[in-house]
RNA sequence: GGGCGUAUAACUCAGCGGUAGAGUGCUACCUUCACACGGUAGAAGUCCCAGGUUCGAAUCCUGGUACGCCCA
């Protein structure tokens, strides 16, 4: 048996632990059990990244959640598994490459994409083993790559059907062009921002000489693509304008003036030129009215040969040199400020620019119904409830997403076109021959698939479809999906349409959507504000087992986690109280002692008991419904208040000169507290249990503390007796005790005699003397009022002390003359209600009992008090 | 423009129909044989504002104010 240290060295304990874990195979799931199976899959974390506050966060509530049903008898499976990110990661290495003074276009795609490759080989492991270091139970011969050949199998087989159904198709649509990273976005993927900006007023002359119209606009330089001028249908000012024509500066060409209710007539004049090929509206105005689209903006952001003269200019020099020649040939009205929304890359922050585009899209209704009517009839249980507005809302509204993208890293669209007929086929492995002419040179689509596309199929992919494997069939649905609402619609929606299109049923049965880590004054953590708390150094610092404690306590649903040291010093400091009443435990019990040592309960043991197992179902029931803040509370007050300032400080007599039988006990309580917390604390519980524990087992429990159960069926907290009212009543007069010290200004550790009316309290005269302080205690039912005595009221009684000599009489009379104004004021409007007959009549009696109960006591006390004032 | 969330002690937050709590900080004292990463005692709040429902509202409803987020 081990000594252990003064205080916890979570450095050594933390790196050791997860080895030994990984060795007895302690995470790995077993389907063969016979146990129920209960699963969780993690939300891979980017191959880019660093393990961040927000993951900490993430897993630290996955790992407490898995462990606990790993304690529970559940077959809990977490399945591991990291995210290819096709833009984050190709836009990382594309920055080496710059910095190499080389670029993709040079390398080429096969070069290129194998540069990607190794840079995933060697960096993968790092956010790896970062989820290791935050102690994460989960079953690492289950990991997976969002890119590997099954989840590419799974990937095809939705494309290849979906494309079959109708629900995948390609074509020309408007789309969002990032003209940086030279893709296609979704609509997800774009961010709005207001940005100051100007507003010009163009005049276009009518072609026929009579008079004009003045359109304003935000990108005068879109104008050379206008096909049209647009005006509302009942707009009265414009009705004789419509269907006549304009001559478009610039250009010389003739363009209508169409009646479309799109147009806002309280916008600018009321007039608005229309730009089918640059504007999303215009787009969808061009075809309603069968106008043509004259594309002047290439994917390289530069103006094209439909450009005219502005061939070749980049588009913000373009805007300048468009309106600098309006002006000088005087189409330009007037410009005005104006604040307007841009629509900005969310990856690359570039000014996105609408274009037409030949791309890969997904219908999406059908699944969006699925997921919608998932949640309204509770197939799917959000934790907050509120998050399934936003669910309903967007799902309602959904747009086909656009699916492809222009990149090297990430699944590659299955279509190949014949470079013979031109025919497009899309098939789940290369075709040989071109199935309408013959030819053998088919060419595949160079796009990649969006990221999400393979995330979507997550929840099943993971476990080897579109196979049937034994464990899709045993773990999906998972049990349980965490994650941020960040990702609302970017995952879950997407896995919940795809779970019930392929699987035919939900991917997980209840969400909880985890609150987003800010720093200490609720600031966003930001490289930029320099406010960065970065859990590996945290847990360096503080210890990982502080962290995550830290983490869960904080993290109610729906509010968001404001990380301070503050926060993260009372973790540690908790993990060094348990390490420490632990080691007192340790010092007390010889190793003849152990968990099958039948103990016996006296009244202390009796009450935590209780405590125990009021606690334990409150904690299971937290951890049910997500209240992780509530369950590590509560775990900290059973530790810090009930364990440790109560419990300890009682059973110190009995430690010292009691029985064996009497010292079994608090082994036991310490074993159901390790227990409980070890989901919260796995290292130090892990640690604790090896020093304390493991050779005070009974035959056949397993020696890691990660295998054993969770402890609300333990036989001994069902053992029931003692007088509840007890402790409470103790604990009252020993405070008094101490208070009656401090207030007489008496030195903590000078020895004088007390006196207690409480006559029940006398087998607690040892404890009472020996954390007090007290040179003695009497327990005597007469008068404690004397010149030479310092009282204080308590439930029920009195309490005094012996301090001839050292008192002020006057200032203990004022004392208790404060004492009777106080009590005299709390029960004046407890009198009042009580005499209240509508009070008394219409609450339920538990509640008038409960305030006639509070009455009493006060009316006790005052009375004590009156008889001490004499 | 629509939707959602949050306003509680100096700070960060729990509580969400029975009369206010935690952590940190603050004041005073204590190195008592598990722990100073400790202990004891204490100070500190018109629970954003205004109405309403109720025997009773920080808690439910309505309206307002402030801040934050999402969608257009």
């Amino acid at each position: 048996m081990r000594e252990m240290d003064k205080a916890f060295d979570f450095r050594t304990a933390q790196t050791r632990w997860y080895e030994v874990w990984e060795a007895a195979r302690a995470f790995e799931a077993a389907p063969d059990s016979g146990k129920e199976p209960w699963s969780i899959v993690i939300p891979p974390p980017n191959i880019t990244g660093n393990l961040h506050m927000g993951h900490a966060l993430v897993n630290t509530l996955h790992d407490v959640l898995t462990r606990f049903k790993r304690a529970q008898g559940y077959d809990a499976l977490w399945v591991p598994g990291t995210d290819h990110a096709g833009i984050a990661t190709q836009m990382m290495v594309e920055r080496q490459l710059k910095a190499e003074g080389t670029d993709r276009h040079k390398l080429g795609r096969d070069a290129f994409e194998r540069r990607i490759w190794d840079w995933k080989e060697k960096n993968q492991g790092a956010i790896e083993h970062q989820l290791k270091r935050l102690g994460c139970s989960v079953d690492w011969t289950r990991n997976r790559f969002t890119l590997d050949p099954s989840l590419n199998k799974a990937v095809r087989k939705v494309f290849v059907e979906s494309y079959k159904a109708g629900r995948i198709y390609r074509g020309p649509r408007m789309i969002q062009w990032d003209p940086a990273l030279q893709t296609a976005l979704s609509d997800l993927e774009v961010k709005y921002e207001e940005r100051r900006g100007k507003l010009w007023y163009l005049r276009y002359p009518m072609s026929d000489g009579h008079g004009e119209v003045v359109v304003a606009t935000t990108r005068p330089e879109t104008m050379l693509g206008d096909t049209a001028v647009a005006v509302h249908p009942e707009d009265a000012r414009y009705q004789h304008l419509i269907g006549r024509t304009v001559d478009l500066p610039l250009t010389g060409r003739k363009i209508p003036v169409v009646a479309d209710s799109f147009v806002d007539p309280t916008f600018g004049t009321g007039c608005v030129k229309v730009t089918p090929a640059h504007d999303p509206n215009d787009f969808a105005a061009g075809q309603r009215l069968k106008l043509d689209s004259i594309t002047i903006l290439g994917f390289d952001a530069k103006m094209t040969a439909a450009a005219g003269a502005y061939a070749g200019l980049d588009r913000f020099e373009a805007r300048k040199r468009v309106v600098a020649d309006l002006e000088a040939q005087g189409f330009l009205v007037k410009v005005e400020d104006y604040v307007h929304k841009i629509s900005l890359s969310d990856r690359s922050g570039a000014v996105l620019e609408p274009l037409v585009s030949e791309q890969w899209f997904m219908d999406v209704k059908e699944a969006a119904a699925k997921a919608l009517a998932a949640v309204q009839d509770g197939r799917i249980a959000f934790t907050p409830e509120h998050h399934a507005a936003v669910w309903q809302h967007w799902l309602t509204n959904i747009q086909d997403w656009c699916i492809s993208r222009q990149l090297v890293w990430g699944h590659r669209i299955p279509a190949w076109t014949c470079a013979a007929c031109g025919g497009l086929h899309v098939e789940m492995e290369a075709p040989s021959a071109c199935g309408a002419c013959g030819d053998k040179k088919l060419i595949q689509d160079p796009d990649t698939l969006d990221t999400w596309f393979s995330s979507a199929l997550w929840p099943f992919s993971v476990f080897g479809w579109p196979d049937e494997t034994a464990d899709l069939k045993r773990y999906y649905p998972t049990s349980v999906l965490i994650t941020g609402y960040d990702i609302l619609f970017f995952w879950v929606a997407r896995m919940a349409m795809a779970g019930l299109t392929w699987m035919g049923d939900v991917p997980f049965r209840k969400v909880y959507f985890n609150s987003l880590v800010r720093d200490a004054s609720g600031q966003k953590m930001s490289k930029t504000k320099g406010n960065v708390i970065d859990p590996l150094e945290v847990m360096e610092e503080y210890g990982t087992d502080a962290l995550r404690f830290a983490l869960a306590i904080m993290a109610a649903p729906g509010t968001d986690i404001a990380m301070s040291p503050a926060r993260l010093e009372a973790s540690r400091n908790f993990c060094n109280k348990l390490w420490n009443a632990s080691r007192f435990v340790q010092m007390n019990l010889d190793a003849s002692i152990t968990l099958e040592t039948e103990p016996v309960f006296g009244e202390a043991e009796y009450w935590l008991i209780g405590r125990l197992r009021d606690e334990l179902g409150a904690i299971t029931d937290a951890l049910e419904a997500f209240r992780f803040h509530d369950a590590a509370d509560r775990l900290y007050h059973l530790v810090y208040d009930d364990f440790c300032a109560t419990y300890i400080e009682l059973a110190k007599v009995q430690l010292q000169s009691g029985t064996q039988a009497q010292k079994a006990a608090i082994l036991h309580f310490l074993d159901i507290l390790l227990r409980a917390l070890h989901p919260f604390v796995p290292f130090l519980t892990e640690e604790i249990h090896e020093d304390v524990m493991a050779e005070r087992l009974p035959a056949g429990e397993p020696t890691l503390l990660a295998l054993r159960s969770w402890p609300i069926g333990e036989w001994i907290l069902r053992a029931r007796g003692g007088d509840a009212a007890l402790i409470p009543r103790f604990q009252e007069v020993l405070s008094a005790f101490l208070r009656l010290k401090a207030e007489q200004g008496v030195d903590p550790a000078k020895r004088v005699a007390a006196f207690c009316s409480l006559l029940e309290l006398e087998p607690f005269a040892e404890a009472l003397k020996a954390i007090a302080r007290l040179e003695s205690v009497t327990f005597t039912s007469a008068d404690l009022a004397s010149p030479t005595r310092a009282v204080a009221v308590v439930a029920g009684g009195a309490v005094a002390l012996e301090l001839a000599g050292l008192k002020d009489p006057a200032a203990e009379k004022a004392k208790l003359e404060k004492e009777l104004a106080k009590l005299e004021k709390e029960l004046e409007p407890l009198r009042a209600r009580l005499a209240d007959d509508s009070f008394v009549t219409k609450a339920p009696e538990a509640a008038v009992a409960k305030l006639r109960g509070q009455a009493e006591e006060r009316e006790q006390r005052l009375a004590q008090v009156k008889a001490l004032l004499g």
